[in-house]
DNA sequence: ACGACGGTTCGGCGCGCACCGAAACGTCCC
DNA sequence: GGGACGTTTCGGTGCGCGCCGAACCGTCGT
């Protein structure tokens, strides 16, 4: 409350709610799109069931989740998609750490190659598809992949939920900054159906958390279809492998 | 430190810095990527000398910040580019703030309309800028609104420093996600060198802080050259209004 | 009806952070 | 050189936040 001239957008509250690393936690087992009960985040952060229904009240207050009284449980998930994008962009920031040892640097390749962004696929995987889609004129590459006709009936041939899709409130495309390679993949109602369907095919199968591996069928699948490997031989040095096989540059 | 499987992405820095009201105030201050010494930060933050001085330490450490000591004083600007990326996607989830009252929306208004994006053109200027050159073809619309030949002559034209550039480090052209309009507009050091020429020329005007005023040739250039109009009107009700007469939608 | 269980609210405790005043450091000006 | 100024560092103080234990409300099971 003050200062200067034009005030800006203020950064406090979702500062605040971001800063706590109990919070922190929360949020990150949040970002692949899941309800969760209070309980279990409160296991997962480290903390008693009191302080869980505090830092929940404090997200819910920023706008970052929301919660609904399911039974005697209490759900908790991210408030929407834009919130996932937004916590998606700020990921990008926070690469410096180090993360040397195993296990991390293991999991964190694991989540570079395939992961769920809130509710779509994400990752090297998920920008691959989109790339492959852009330059096979299922996606049309306006910054928001529209879907063209082409595209609807190639995923409706996958089985993915296209009607579905579209009649769905929230935008049917949009392109979600990815925080691993930097580029953009398919998020959106389609991107929600195209996750539901590579999830349910059994193209993909969660690992731990928001992490996804891509099964013997889908490795195929991707592979053959539109020449995409996201599982970059040994994953060493991290984001250096090219997605896409076929040549994505040039012009449109 | 510690907790289930796989650790994800830690927002607690980033969040920490941001969480504090002067902090958040002087990173508002420098998200028109101006450098500005310390004590103009603590003036406008409304804390003394040493606060500062220690808040501008934590944003360093955070690395949302650096500062680069020239005579006597010690100029502090956003790290980089990605900075500015990452809180213009924050600042879209803030949003619910009401902001009534004349001063606060006239403000609001004038940054919706034109503003500085760290180093960049955004709001309605910098969207419509961009979805006019990618229909003129000077943009190829993938994710990263790489320049095409023709866009290079057309903006070398213009007088922009497209050669310089091109030779600059940072990637050439990049997509800015903005927060008013939730559409992209033109990043990189080629987005620079737009909004530095768009300056020199004198098409816009800094009026206060990042708010930019399109001077008279500059609202004739973009309307009578691209038909850009971003001065919408009354402003009421805000996002409203389409930011290109010409239509962008369709097929590419 | 009862007990079990998940979740929230209420006090209270302790650490940590934001702020300032005083002092030290470095640079520019005369 | 001396003085002024901008900036940082150093102690020290006070408020706020994060955490827990205990108590309160609701739902589920029987």
């Amino acid at each position: 409350m003050d200062a200067s001239t034009g005030r800006d957008r203020d950064f406090t509250v979702v500062g605040r709610a971001l800063a706590a690393p109990a919070r922190s936690a929360m949020v990150g087992l949040l970002m692949d799109g899941t309800a969760r009960p209070a309980g279990e985040l409160a296991r997962a952060a480290g903390v008693g069931a009191p302080a869980a229904s505090e830092h929940l009240a404090v997200l819910a207050a920023a706008g970052l989740v929301t919660g609904r009284a399911r039974g005697r449980h209490r759900y908790y998930a991210l408030a929407g998609p834009e919130v996932a994008d937004a916590l998606e962009a700020l990921g990008a920031l926070a690469v410096p750490v180090p993360a040397v040892g195993f296990r991390r640097t293991r999991e964190a390749d694991r989540l570079a190659a395939a992961r769920f962004c809130y509710d779509h696929l994400a990752g090297r995987l998920g920008v691959g598809l989109a790339e492959a889609w852009v330059t096979a004129g299922w996606l049309a590459d306006p910054e928001d992949l529209a879907l063209t006709g082409a595209g609807a009936d190639g995923l409706r041939g996958l089985g993915v939920d296209v009607d579905g899709a579209v009649a769905a409130r929230r935008p049917t495309t949009r392109a979600c900054l990815d925080w691993t390679e930097r580029r953009v993949h398919l998020a959106g109602s389609l991107g929600a159906a195209v996750g539901a369907r590579f999830l349910a095919a059994g193209w993909v199968a969660r690992s731990s958390g928001r992490g996804l591996r891509l099964t013997a069928s889908g490795r195929d699948l991707v592979r053959d279809t539109w020449g995409v490997e996201p599982v970059g031989g040994t994953g060493i040095g991290g984001t250096g492998a090219p997605t896409v096989v076929s040549a994505a540059s040039g012009r449109a």
